[in-house]
DNA sequence: CAACAGCCTTGACCCAGATCAAGACCAGGA
DNA sequence: TCCTGGTCTTGATCTGGGTCAAGGCTGTTG
């Protein structure tokens, strides 16, 4: 085994499987050199496709670093983003072979891949992982039931304050920064991609994004870089009530 | 126990825990009855609330027989169906101890329920349980982003054909019929849960089912009742290219 | 350097679906 | 029997966001 491969039992890395750092409080070495046996990693340049909907997928696997994200598509090409994938997040779904929706690096992307024969088996003899999965899964559930509110009832500015907020507050989790004082991070998505999650379209994105600006409520330095100044402020143009954080 | 609560290992009914009959197959009796143990009955009139978001929730459960929807409210009033609950599905989430959104009976509803701290002490014993919980909630997830493109990129037109595919498969499931032959059943929804369910109107929702009963593509035989004499041509006005079937 | 390709912005106009309003239908209660 | 309230339908009008079109900005390639 490569010497970056290897890690003591209670690791922080991010790149096991299933957030394993979250598990590994009660994992045994054991487990731990089984899951290590199964893994392999996979990297994609930003675009990339990395599964087509209907393609056999082999495999699962957790994102290490970089962003992808999981589209459905209509025959006439109309697209909906259904999944924003971040680091830790998990991709694919034991017991079944071929993927649902096309998954694709919006960034550079690295993912820890696990077969999926092998991880099924694991899953089996280790009832720890099922139930992170299972917990990983509500989460998804959940995230996806504020996205459906987001869709079906908020107008385009408020659904453009929500996407803000959600990944405002994500970049912020992941860098493990405090919660007061300006936010400042890089959108991690085009305006089309925005348009494709949030239901609108492109320009529709830019027009309420110049607006967030000309009120003050974001500073855009270029056309990616943002700031928001008083997340309060943001949230309360998102129409949310519950803060709840919002997952992909 | 009473005799009514009684049944062999490889059951029928739709009243057992986490669809359980599709766990026996390799349940034993002996799982059977600490289920048996915890479980009790609740029954709600149409229209009644379950429980209200927020509230403390000390249970899961499996819907017996009538209908549940989870919906999301914000301030304002704006109302988002985020989950419609069928005989069979399950309600409630393992680990958290309050409940999410609101819980509504659209019809006379009788419900299974578990109180939730033996439900969890089970689960850890017997891995079935969470295994087949994982599954059903897999199933949701990808029920819910199928809910996503309908919501964020469908025609108010395509949106309500859709409902009436999904009503109507779903019916034709639970009442095990061929699947040829034009499909007859009620609509469990009024016009305005409908419109929650659709992200629309009420009286965009009445005037699309207008449109399609004019054209033929379904009959009405007075408010509720519907017949759909061809189903193909249903799901070419829905937009599916998939005719995966999308649930609760 | 110019030419080009991606990405983004802004304007002008249009239309699907929201909103506002009026009434139809129907079941239950007095 | 007539009310009454809930549900549904239909019409008239309005508007948020889609569509079409014309550039602007920035980085890359020759």
């Amino acid at each position: 085994m490569p010497m970056q491969d290897m890690h003591p039992v209670h690791h922080e890395c991010g790149d096991c499987p299933i957030r394993h750092r979250a598990v590994c409080a009660r994992c045994e070495a054991d487990e731990l050199s089984r899951l290590e046996q199964i893994k392999y990693y996979r990297s994609y340049q930003a675009g990339q496709t990395v599964v087509w909907s209907g393609d056999r997928m082999d495999f699962v696997a957790s994102v290490v670093s970089g962003i992808a994200t999981l589209t459905q598509t209509m025959e006439d090409g109309r697209r909906q983003m259904v999944g924003l994938l971040l680091p830790s997040d998990f991709v694919g779904r034991p017991g079944r072979s071929t993927a649902a929706y096309d998954v694709t690096a919006t960034t550079d992307l690295v993912m820890c891949c696990f077969r999926k024969k092998p991880f099924e088996d694991m899953m089996l003899s280790t009832p720890h992982i099922g139930q992170r999965l299972l917990e990983m899964t509500l989460d998804e559930l959940d995230a996806a039931r504020e996205w459906m509110l987001l869709l079906g009832r908020k107008t385009a500015r408020e659904k453009i304050a929500s996407l803000l907020a959600i990944i405002a507050r994500r970049d912020a989790t992941l860098k493990l920064k405090a919660a007061k004082g300006p936010l400042v991070f890089d959108l991690p998505l085009t305006r089309e991609e925005m348009a494709d999650y949030l239901g609108l379209t492109l320009e529709t994105v830019s027009r309420q994004i110049s607006a967030l600006r000309r009120e003050g409520i974001i500073l855009l330095d270029g056309k990616r870089h943002v700031t928001i100044p008083d997340f309060d402020l943001l949230l309360e143009e998102a129409g949310d009530d519950s803060d709840g954080g919002v997952l992909g």
